[in-house]
RNA sequence: CGGGGCGUGGCGCAGUGGUAGCGCACCUGCUUUGGGAGCAGGGGGUCGCCGGUUCGAUCCCGGCCGCCCCGACCA
């Protein structure tokens, strides 16, 4: 058989924002002037024909930004819970991106293909997936009639990699990539805030196949490059963070983070530009330690009384110390991959937090959680509080293992719970106390990350800021190839399993990224790329000389391939200006009867809202130029 | 799944044991026309669904469904 890929040259045209305007569109804008805005979808309309519906209030559901104004500004409607509708100018955005992503998956050698999203069970149960997803109740499932079960999947790897395995045989017909672009279903424990968290979505996965490691790390430096040029296009301020894979599972992974302050995901950056990580994977440099160069004092000197106080910072005030200086002990049932539950007593200091996402995976288990009250008070005696790390009984004949976070190694002169009811015990030292005790233990990272930590580069401070994760690259490497048989031979006749790399990304929530990043308190203001339209024409008055002159300039600029929208209605000035500022046209031109008495209109962008009067039969150049600019200010 | 809240016209909300109202939007007319106009007249709601109590339920009670927020959870 032959290779099914040819290695593929980026496009040069994919270099640059000023690509979407190239006249390179594959969708027939066959302009060869590349100042021209021929945008795909490119249908002028006018509004008295078209379909936009904005509104005065927000619909009471909406509590973010970007939900509230593609509500207002009639972009979406809200079919259930997490699935909406887009409407014509809504789909328009989305459309733009799909041919945004489109191009730069092509330009970098990805091969589009299209996979069922009705998928039978029995695929989901050979990679493992079945269980583990019905466990977090995120997957849709349905019967036919037959009662057989069906998944809608929430992403394809099962799907790609059946038909990869029986299709290829030979590392000769490797590398590729395939993608798509299609709605996804998770059926989310709670969505929430529009098209940021639905259940219905659209989105990119791409899967890369290759007979190694090499490969693979290949495949994913380039969908990491395509995926910065993508979002560059769009116009988004945006940050790659490592990750934790989660239920995707591989190694290594990393985020596309759009920075705003609505993300539901907290980041942690080092101010020395060297280090970005989700705060679920953030790792921290050496915490100062408060008692460096200190003396260990024996152990129980100076117990203490601390009646009826189970928070840290009242523990410190009463025994006169710091947080830093108290051990909390958490009693975690961890889940092993024999899927036994054993208990875990997890110590950290009391100014830190432990990370639930790193713990797991530090101390070898799939899941963990808190023990309930109850097994606490059997293996401890106490509740709550006066936890510690001393003297633990073991639960249902194991002894409970400690997990003492880095912060702690060289810990001296502590005070940890008694495991007693309002008593703590003083000097502890974790060296001779702690690790001396007959249990299993050993030192993990599973801190969380604070703003104002070192960076774990060595130099640096960390920062942590919010973001919407809209792209997420893994890679995989067999995990799928192996579960599901996909393996070719290699050069040598040897069966191996296939190097696989997953890379999503999600539209919709790009589009209310973008929105959360750019608006202001009147509207949207899109980045020309993503928006509905690049420019609208508005008629002030019914006047027929300023009908004729809004006419006049709306079929100019159509005729320039300009993307342009008519608002020709028989609205009162305010209407107009009101839901033009809110949807968020890129460039505005105005035609009023004060201004064409003197022989000008006005143009402004959306950005500046700073009208500049401009004569007519300039105003195609000028509208032109200043969108070729990014129609951030007026290019007149 | 735990906690909280809400379902009344397209949107935002009020309200009552005697069968429903306000603002915006909508329709008609007149006036108006540079930042969500004014006047006049109109249309539109089985008050989420089912059951119960009652002479009578949108209102009280029970159940269900839907939606939102917090948490848990989470490509």
């Amino acid at each position: 058989m032959r290779r099914i890929s040819e290695p593929t040259t980026p496009r040069a045209s994919a270099e640059s924002p000023a690509s979407l305007f190239s006249g390179e569109s594959r969708y027939g804008a066959t302009s060869t002037d590349l100042q021209s805005i021929a945008c795909y979808p490119r249908a002028p309309m006018r509004w008295s024909q078209s379909f936009l519906v904005t509104l005065r209030e927000v619909p009471g559901d909406a509590e973010v930004v970007s939900h509230q104004l593609l509500y207002r500004a009639g972009l979406v409607h809200k079919l259930a819970a997490g699935i909406y509708s887009y409407t014509p100018f809504g789909f328009r955005s989305l459309r733009k991106m799909t041919e945004i992503v489109r191009e730069e998956m092509d330009a970098a050698g990805a091969l589009e293909v299209d996979l069922p999203i009705l998928q039978p069970k029995e695929l989901w149960v050979e990679s493992g997936r079945w269980d583990r997803y019905m466990n977090e109740g995120i997957l849709f499932h349905l019967k036919d009639r037959k009662d057989a079960e069906f998944a809608l999947a929430p992403t394809a790897e099962e799907a790609v990699t059946d038909m990869v395995r029986r299709s290829v045989t030979s590392w000769r017909q490797l590398p590729f990539n395939l993608y798509q672009i299609r709605t996804k279903f998770r059926d989310e424990i709670r969505p929430r805030f529009g098209l940021l968290r639905g259940r219905e979505f659209l989105m990119k996965d791409a899967y890369s196949f290759d007979i190694d490691q090499k490969g693979l790390d290949a495949h994913y430096k380039k969908m990491d490059g395509a995926y910065r040029r993508i979002f560059d296009r769009c116009g988004l301020e945006f940050a790659v963070v490592q990750a934790d894979s989660g239920a995707i599972g591989g190694s290594a992974s990393e985020e596309f983070m759009v920075v705003a302050d609505t993300g539901e995901d907290a980041l942690v950056f080092s101010d020395a530009g060297d280090y970005g990580a989700n705060i679920e994977k953030a790792m921290t440099g050496k915490l100062p330690e408060p008692w460096a160069g200190e003396e260990a004092r024996p152990f129980g000197e100076a117990n203490a009384p601390t009646p009826g106080i189970t928070t840290t910072e009242g523990q410190a005030k009463h025994l006169r110390t710091t947080p830093a200086r108290i051990v909390n002990t958490m009693i975690y049932e961890a889940v092993g991959a024999d899927g036994k539950a054993r208990l875990a007593a997890v110590l950290i200091r009391g100014d830190l937090d432990i990370n639930e996402v790193k713990l797991p995976k530090a101390i070898g288990a799939l899941h963990v959680r808190l023990a309930s009250e109850e097994i606490l008070r059997k293996v401890t005696g106490t509740r709550p509080g006066f936890v510690g790390p001393l003297g633990l009984l073991p639960f249902e004949e194991n002894p409970i293992s400690l997990f003492i976070d880095r912060s702690l190694e060289h810990g001296a002169n502590l005070w940890c719970g008694a495991n007693r009811e309002g008593l703590h015990h003083s000097g502890v030292s974790i060296a001779r106390d702690v690790m001396s005790q007959p249990a299993f233990a050993s030192v993990v990272e599973i801190a969380t990350a604070r703003e104002g930590d070192p960076s774990p580069m060595g130099a640096g401070t960390l920062h942590i800021k919010r973001g919407i994760e809209v792209g997420h690259i893994f890679k995989l490497g067999t995990k799928y190839s192996e579960s599901m048989k996909c393996e070719v031979a290699d050069q040598n006749q040897k069966m191996v399993p296939l190097a696989m790399g997953c890379y999503g990304l999600g539209l919709g929530r790009t589009i209310a990224a973008a929105i959360e990043q750019h608006h202001d308190d009147v509207g949207i203001v899109w980045p020309v790329p993503l928006a509905p339209y690049a420019c609208v024409v508005a008629s002030l008055q019914r006047d027929a000389a300023v009908l004729a002159a809004a006419d006049k300039l709306y079929e100019e600029l159509k005729a320039a391939g300009v993307e342009v929208f008519y608002d020709d209605r028989d609205e009162r000035p305010g209407v107009k200006f009101k839901d033009i500022d809110l949807v968020g046209f890129p460039v505005r031109v105005v035609v009023g009867g004060k201004g064409l008495a003197r022989g000008v209109v006005e143009v402004s962008t959306r950005r500046e809202r700073k009208a500049s009067e401009i004569a007519p039969d300039r105003v195609v150049e000028v509208v032109k130029r200043t969108l070729a600019a990014g129609a951030t200010t007026l290019a007149v």
